[in-house]
Parts: C-alpha cells; structure tokens; sequence
DNA sequence: AGTATAGGTAAATTATAATATACCAATTTG
DNA sequence: CAAATTGGTATATTATAATTTACCTATACT
C-alpha cells in the first residue's frame, strides 16, 4: 500500500525533504537562492532536505508559497506506472446486481479511481461518505442522473459532473441500456 | 481559484483548524478523546482548531494518522457541485488539429480533468510534466497506445494506465477511428 | 439539586524550531 | 590558478511550539 497515512512519524520528514529537493532542483534554484526567496533560513532548509527536520506549518507553507505548488505536493509519494483494463476480472464491491463497481488504481495519492455499471432503469443510493471527500463521475456510455443536494442533474455521454462525497447522493439510469461511469473519488484537497 | 496555493499564510493555520474540527466531529471524538489517544495535548489541539497555531510537521502526522486520513486531507479547502457538458464548447487547449483537449473541471484541488479527442492514425508527444504529476488515463471510445518510460501499453475501450508525467510520453491512435479519452491529472500525492 | 463532560482560558515551564554567523570541502567558472 | 558558488557542519541565541496544571462556563445526565 503506497498510501500516505501508512507513513511512520519519522518518514514524514524525509518525505518532505525529498519532495522538497525534487522540486527546487526541478526549478534551477540553489538552497541559498530559495531561502532568501522565501524568507527562510539557509539551514532551515538544508535540514528539511535532510529529512532532519520538524518543520512547522508555517515554514511549509512559505516553501510550497514560493515554489508556487500546493502544500500538499511536499507532503506526498508517488511512484511508476499500473493499468487497469478493462477485460482482466478485477474484483467487484458491489455487485447486488443493479450497480457494479470495479476498482482502478486503488487508494493511490487518495486519489481513487473506479469504474461503474448502472443497469437499465435502475437506481442505486450511494450512502454518503466522509467530509473532504470529492467524487467526479464521468459518462463513458449511455446516460445518467444524479441527485445531490436537492438537486437533479442529467448527463449525457462524456458529460461530468463533481460534486462534495458527504451529501447523500443517489444514481438513477433512465435509459433502457447499460450506463458505463468512470468514477474519482478524492479525499483532499485545498 | 478555490486553489491551495493561493491561501495567505495565516490563512493555512484556519484551514487546518476547520478541517481538524470537521474531521473529528464526523468521528464522534471529544478534543480530550483525540489529545489522549494521538498524545497531543488538548491545549494544542484547541489553538490548532481555532485556526491561532502553527503546529509542527510531527503534531500534525500525529492528528492524521491519529485520525486514519491523509495528512492533505488536513490541509486542503474544498466546495459544491459543477458540471462539465460534452455539449458546452469548452475552450480548448490544444488544437492543432491532431490532438484536441478541453478542460472539465480546471485546476481544482490540484487535480484537474481534461476530456481528450485523438484523431485517427494520429500520434501526439506531450511535453514533461513538473516532478509530483500523475497522469490518469481512461479510454471513452476507440483505443490508445501510450508510449512512457521506454515501454509501450496499448489500451482499448474502457481501460485505464497511470503513470508519472515526469516522464516524455506520447499518445498514438492506432485505430481508423477517432479515440475519446479522459485525463486526470494530480499534482500531489503522498 | 449535584455530577460529569465538554470546550475553552490563563499562567508558567520545557522542548525545540528557526535564526545568525562563521567555517569547511567540493565543484564550477573566469 | 584564483574566485565564486554550492551544499553542508558547528555553535550559540532567540523565538515559539508544546506541555502541564489549574480554573472557568456551559450543557447534559441521574
């Protein structure tokens, strides 16, 4: 699992350093240079890329601040390539025959990706999920309505829609053919 | 911009706070409940709520892992619901006429989705990405071979790949149709 | 009523993050 | 070669994060 809360207390630092470097050497800058940019200390930052460090949020927030990223692209690992296709059998979650869902690229960067079926004029609920969750659904075939927060929303092929996890949303297709989705479903984010 | 990189350095401290207290509530812990079980103390973790800390790298590992979500997930802002219609003329990025994108939800928590149209027998070679990209794939309709680090993966209808944008990559269109593709991209991740 | 729990404040103390300055050893550059 | 530049170390100082303890005010419970 390359996932981010299975880090140990000290593996935070170094990931921080070494996204830290990758980024600063990525944009030509020296520690020196960078730090005087920032209006953080020379060593401050030596120690950050050390992975030696305990940075606070405020120094965290003045590095990412100057390398114009997001905080949260010092905070995080990443790795090479996977596919997902769609003739290998991956394993279902719900498959109560109505709304079929595959995962993708699983937990990865708390970015998860999943691929759905919704039968022909069915309905499915989906219970809503944590706070900070963010779920886009794309149309890769047929069509779909989506109810959320009080709301009704028909989309059609390659239509998307995003929309906040923690409202209780609800999937109907309305067409008398299969619905394909492709589904992210995020638990961050600025 | 509802982006993270645009949040005032005080501004970063509240974010965190109400991310905090959102997360904590949805679990059903008391401050005095978490301070205990995570071993931070309860005055901490009331200044770091009320947006008035700056807390350390370690304090806040501490509350994430403590609260079994992604340290980002503390640091991130998010809002409502958007769609984004096949039919609406989108601006588009690239039209050279070979390779054509069109942005659906645009720089949004740091992950952003493109629909994409490859035309047939056509190829495209993209530009490196910065160092923390990840580019998530999913073919619509047609097929797609992606050539990345050396390797070449064709995919067909429905398939995913993801890989890291670091890397030249290039998109062919095997095919004597048009491919309709759907791209995320993150910039993060642990 | 009294008791417990909850969030929050106030003060003093300890631990440590961040700083400044000087110095050192490799590269790199003129 | 000499002169910068760069990453890094060593030490001492300052600023402040984090802790502990005590106290306060609501609200909820019996």
């Amino acid at each position: 699992m390359n996932t981010e809360h299975s880090l140990k207390e000290e593996e935070a630092g170094k990931v921080i350093g070494a996204n830290l470097r990758q980024f600063r050497i990525n944009k030509g800058l020296s520690i020196e240079a960078l730090a005087k940019q920032i209006g953080v200390s020379k060593l401050t930052l030596i120690k950050i890329e050390g992975g030696e460090a305990n940075p606070t949020l405020s120094v965290i927030w003045k590095i990412a601040n100057g390398l114009n990223i997001p905080i949260t692209a010092l905070l995080s690992i990443e790795s090479d390539v996977s596919i997902a296709r769609k003739k290998e059998g991956l394993q279902l979650i719900s498959s109560d025959d109505v709304f079929i869902v595959e995962p993708l690229f699983r937990s990865h960067d708390f970015t998860e990706f999943y691929r759905g079926y919704l039968k022909a004029e069915k309905a499915y609920v989906s219970d809503p999920h944590q706070p900070g969750v963010i779920e886009y659904i794309t149309v890769m075939s047929g069509e779909l309505i989506v109810e959320v927060g009080g709301e009704s929303y028909h989309l059609e092929e390659y239509d998307s829609i995003r929309f906040k996890g923690n409202l209780p949303h609800k999937y109907v297709n309305p067409s008398s053919s299969l619905t394909i989705l492709h589904f992210v479903i995020t638990y961050n984010y600025r």
